[in-house]
DNA sequence: CTGTTAGCGCTTTCAA
DNA sequence: TTGAAAGCGCTAACAG
């Protein structure tokens, strides 16, 4: 058994700290911190004592102790309503790698849990002193936007464009995407148009843009219906019946996200409707499975990865010390016409 | 616009401490510690006293400070692979909200993200002393498992049950999955069986198995593919469209995971197999859409959601105080019959 | 029930 | 290139 290195943890079941890998190293503590934090400061050769002894004692710092004094913990957090929106999760990971590649460390907090307030929730993120925030959605609390700007902490508001953003803003129009989906449903020449949408502010803004467009271009929006946060299939399949029911002569139903769309989908090949023949379908999201559906899925795609990308840059400027340029970028979104429309 | 009280930051720039609120209540800095922390050792009078300072600084608690001197940062850390994998997101969501409860914070860190190496990633982790990690997967690294032995850290483990846990195992095994996946194949009466598999270490091991009851069984196994992660239902789609040029007789396909599953479902419709008539489908996972395709998915069922109650009830047994009792539960899983076979 | 003192582990600042 | 002193903001331990 001594082809692994033995452990050495302090000689009590004390952790190691600093002083104790400056003792063994024959420096000061401060040395050693340079070794971990500005290497270029200190010699080769002094640097090579230093990281044996780290080695050997299995050293691992204290990021607590070292961001209370230095201000700056390295670490930037981000809310997400729940891991289980799978809308957001590239922009995590690329918001994640790129922030790695620059010693940032990316931790997410679920903000959509049971009894959880926004504003507990953010003093709770506040309380860690994350050096960045990361936002999926606009805060909706005045007072936790306010101690957000107090703090004069880098933020990123993203999968939006509102008017009004703490500092930041990476997204797009969702009534601009709204209408364009209305407008394709309009340019294939479907006359009975259901609505099939999920109780979520965004959605709404999206909804409303699509039935506006719709109702100007005289289109008949036979039914509509909405279904709870968080969708799946299941309410998609659901939500066709209760449409059909409503109107049973619907040519096309137009879904909030593609997880609704792909329940239509199944619930149409279930009562024998050909689409999009007998019924078009058309999504949002432009999810994984949306282009491996069959018939494939017409959806909207978002530059998810970008988004991560985009806000990953501004917060890394921020943090080299600019000031807080306000940033709105618009990343857009795209119109797939597949098979289902 | 005097509806909204004035945020009052300091005078300066400078952020609010405990100082700041014990001075303006005119009590001392641990008594609006104790306010915060332990409010039933502070009388009624004071504590209001207090609450109204904080509430007129928005003062926000330091926890790096907090967690630096009492050794408890009340931040528990998971390890996901992706965000991306929604066989996590009850796990996550339960154990949040259990946590939660007890006043300590998840925080997920992706464990995927490219130039991740483990080790280094446990070392990071580490370096912001969360009171407890929970794991999606159990660590391969030894120096990383060590770091954690060494610090006695409460740690969960969880999806799987191997041999040797750090110190919690909550899961169930892939191994007796696989064989029941086989098993309900074969009671089922399909002879010419596709296995489709993602190329994953767990998913490995419920291949094997699988594997290995047919064979006994004496059924041919007509074809194998394999698929690299991140898995989707593109995957499914191409995956079926291979195994069926290896033999285009196959009568069944078992996938590893739903998603392909999913995908194999879809190309069998595109080619005019009828599922389960000219080809039986199985998954795993039940994953929420699988109970509504169409036709249903036969799939295992694992109880997510427990598996985060577990974890969450073991960790916190252990922060509070209890020995590091060694814990291996088995949360089983559960074969569902529906459609596709 | 409230306060005083000391110090957690690290990095900043200044000096050599 | 290295080090000494000071202190970040908070809570444990003890005293009153």
């Amino acid at each position: 058994m001594s082809d692994t290195p033995p452990p050495i943890p302090d000689a009590a079941g004390r952790t190691v700290t600093l002083d104790d890998v400056a003792r063994i190293a024959k420096v000061s503590a401060i040395t050693v911190s340079r070794v971990i934090n500005r290497p270029h400061l200190v010699s080769e050769r002094t640097a090579k004592r230093v990281r044996s002894a780290i080695a050997r004692t299995g050293y691992v710092p204290n990021l607590l102790a070292g961001g209370l004094v230095s201000q700056r913990s390295r670490l930037v957090i981000a809310l997400v309503p729940s891991v289980a929106n799978p809308a957001f999760t590239e922009t995590m990971t690329h918001l994640g790698t790129r922030l790695a590649a620059a010693r940032y460390q990316l931790l997410l907090c679920q903000s959509e849990l049971p009894h959880q307030e926004e504003s507990t929730l953010i003093d709770a993120v506040l309380s860690r002193r994350p050096d960045a925030l990361v936002l999926t959605k606009p805060l909706s609390t005045p007072t936790a936007r306010q101690r957000l700007l107090a703090r004069g902490l880098p933020v990123v508001e993203s999968w939006e464009l509102n008017a009004d953003p703490i500092e930041a803003l990476v997204g797009f129009s969702h009534a601009a995407a709204g209408a364009a989906m209305a407008r394709h449903m309009l340019d294939h020449g479907y006359q009975r148009i259901g609505l099939l949408w999920s109780e979520d502010q965004r959605a709404e803004t999206r909804r409303r843009a699509c039935l506006e467009t719709l109702i100007e271009a005289g289109v008949a929006v036979g039914a509509q219906a909405a279904v709870p946060v968080p969708v799946g299939m299941r309410h998609g399949r659901e939500g066709l019946a209760r449409l059909l029911e409503m109107d049973p002569r619907l040519d096309a139903v137009i879904c909030s996200i593609d997880l609704l769309a792909q329940g239509v989908l199944a619930e149409a090949q279930a009562r024998g409707l050909r689409v999009p023949h007998d019924l078009g379908v058309l999504g949002f999201g432009d999810f994984e499975f949306a282009a491996h559906t069959h018939p494939r899925l017409s959806t909207v795609r978002v530059d998810s990865a970008r988004i991560g990308e985009l806000a990953a840059d501004h917060l890394l400027r921020r943090l080299e010390g600019d000031k807080p340029t306000s940033l709105v970028h618009d990343v857009g979104f795209e119109l797939l016409v597949r098979e289902s429309t």
